[in-house]
DNA sequence: CAAGTTCCCGACCGACCGGTCGATCAACGG
DNA sequence: CCGTTGATCGACCGGTCGGTCGGGAACTTG
């Protein structure tokens, strides 16, 4: 009774729900097990179907992997970009950045992980449209810091060594943040923000 | 010529040198392509043997994980336990961890990559001690953090997540640092110390 | 030279995986 | 009431992988 009236709308030929439901399926099961020791048919036995009726929906398991990272990229692009945009001084354009990638790690610490984690499983053509964008999310952190350094605001360190720092709080946070844990999301952007900021030492 | 004159001491039932070439070629393998994705016929090549060679020398596949896994770990430990016991300074103490760290990634950049990207691809009994030491070596940056914070030479922010922001640093390195490539690792790491330590922002 | 040890490898095995095929079944439209 | 469409799945296929086995080459030791 629950899975058994689809097709509400034949309008388009893309899929109407079910994807969304293979999709969070995988990205969980990849989350756990890793994008190659995950089999497709535990992805289907997960959504209460068969292997050959997965692939029904889907035509190949990369496809999964690539829907995985272009939704996650395209969202943490977005949301940035807002908050960036929204910001004047420097030192608020980094704090909203961090904001952003930590509480994109607390809503979909699965997918992130699989984003980082299997960055480079697979290759082929559209794999090089992720790359631009995952550089395009990069230098806009870069650009942030860049930003801050000319204008004075920051202090006179290699802007692109600063970068990686920053944008090592933002990624790494999956590893340990548990979105269901004692700590929110913006109470750990807010303070790496004051660490990269205004750094540990009492002066 | 390079190789027909092994066992030149048969004291220790520890192998000579092979076993050496094979976990080296079996980090850089497993670095590339992912632990899952590498066969043992891909590392046997790479040794110029075959496969049932390859299986004269090793166990099990995952033994060769857990060589590299515990070779690493128990170097780093090693190296980041002198450098800051020969620190007073909570700030010289993190100068010094952030330097170790960087240097291994810059020495050992596969074996880090295998360290941090396969963290969680085997299970079982062993694996235990290993979690153990990783906890240990996060335990000793809690440790710099946490007396930086007691004695008053750091300000006040939550120990713990500022723990979580320097480990970010000295853990993500893996993923942009190019041992060949314009930037030092002792660069690297005195930047990413200043940027902890003062912070970026202007006062 | 014979016995022993170490290393090597061609051939093989069982398991599993990504992916396909064809049959079946339910719902909808005319 | 029948044809069409979409979804499901049992059975199957080709390929690969981790790991084994048994025989042989090379070297050491006596």
């Amino acid at each position: 009774m629950s899975r058994t009236a689809p097709t509400p709308q034949p309008s388009e030929s893309a899929p109407p729900r079910v994807r969304a439901d293979i999709i969070e399926a995988a990205t969980r099961i990849f989350s756990e097990r890793g994008y190659h020791a995950a089999s497709m048919s535990e992805i289907a036995d997960a959504l209460g179907m068969r292997k050959p009726s997965l692939y029904h929906h889907v035509r190949k398991k990369e496809d999964l992997l690539f829907a995985i990272h272009e939704q996650l990229i395209d969202e943490l692009i977005e949301e940035t970009l807002a908050v960036i945009s929204s910001s004047e001084r420097p030192a608020d354009k980094l704090r909203g950045a961090l904001r952003v990638a930590l509480g994109f790690v607390a809503r979909h610490r699965d997918g992130v992980t699989v984003f980082l984690q299997e960055r480079s499983a697979v290759s082929g053509e559209r794999w090089n449209a992720l790359v631009v964008k995952r550089d395009f999310y990069e230098q806009m952190v870069a650009r942030i810091v860049a930003e801050g350094s000319a204008s004075g605001d920051f202090v006179a360190v290699d802007p692109a060594i600063a970068t990686k720092a920053v944008l090592a709080m933002a990624n790494w946070g999956y590893t340990w943040f548990q979105p269901d844990g004692p700590l929110s999301a913006d109470e750990v952007a807010e303070t790496f923000a004051t660490v990269a900021l205004r750094g540990l030492e009492v002066r």
